[in-house]
DNA sequence: AGAGTGATCATG
DNA sequence: ATGATCACTCTC
């Protein structure tokens, strides 16, 4: 059985995780022991402190972000639009507050219960293509906010396989989705994801 | 394009 | 205390 991602696979610049993230899988292991698992597909780095666009912009330090400025491999999880769940991976070192948003997967262990926890979607394709949407498919929310990842207790990302670890040139690059008035870091090419693969979130930049 | 939904944050 | 905002999703 694959091992957790080491600690230094986060312990560096967030947009190389942001890019080394592609390929990898994503793992839950719910409570009653039911194992969902997706290779993330898509995703978004988070700059710190000079990233107009970043909960921690400007040096920002509040109860809700903590976990960005702690120690890398942890989970950043926090809930927004009084519905929804983001889930990042915080990168960089301590003190350095960077996080990795996971914006899509493709869904590949534990579907049966996966579709029961999405009952909106309608095709597979809608399962995952979304930050909020996969943390539904998966079960993540607050209670996640801090877990560690290299621990590998209920939340954790392992090896993706070769086949499915996208080539530098395989990779589409664009501006982060719904950033809004941060200047110079609304439109920066700071998304990734696996081009041409269905289970991103739209726009797919072909 | 608009609604839904409530925690969070900067003001004061 | 209060009001604006929000790294989103769904339905129309």
């Amino acid at each position: 059985m694959p091992r957790p991602l080491p600690r230094t696979f986060y312990r560096r610049d967030v947009v190389d995780v942001a890019r080394a993230l592609l390929g990898q899988r994503l793992v839950r292991r719910l409570p009653d022991g039911t194992r969902l698992a997706g290779l993330i597909v898509e995703t978004e780095a988070y700059c710190g402190i000079p990233d107009k666009a970043a909960h921690t912009a400007n040096g920002r330090r509040t109860a809700r972000n903590e976990t960005m400025w702690g120690p890398p491999g942890h989970a950043y999880v926090y809930f927004t639009y009084g519905m929804h769940h983001c889930m990042n991976v915080v990168a960089g070192q301590r003190d350095e507050p960077v996080a990795a948003l996971i914006r899509a997967i493709e869904p590949t262990v534990g579907l049966d219960a996966i579709w029961p926890a999405r009952s909106s979607a309608r095709r597979v394709t809608d399962l995952c293509s979304g930050p909020a949407k996969l943390c539904q498919a998966l079960r993540i929310d607050r209670e996640l906010n801090g877990a560690d990842l290299v621990g590998g207790a209920d939340l954790w990302i392992e090896p993706g396989p070769a086949s499915a670890r996208p080539r530098p040139a395989q990779i589409a690059v664009g501006p982060r989705i719904g950033i809004a008035n941060a200047e110079e870091w609304t439109t920066r090419p700071l998304r990734f994801l696996i081009r041409g693969n269905a289970h991103v979130s739209p726009p797919r930049l072909t």
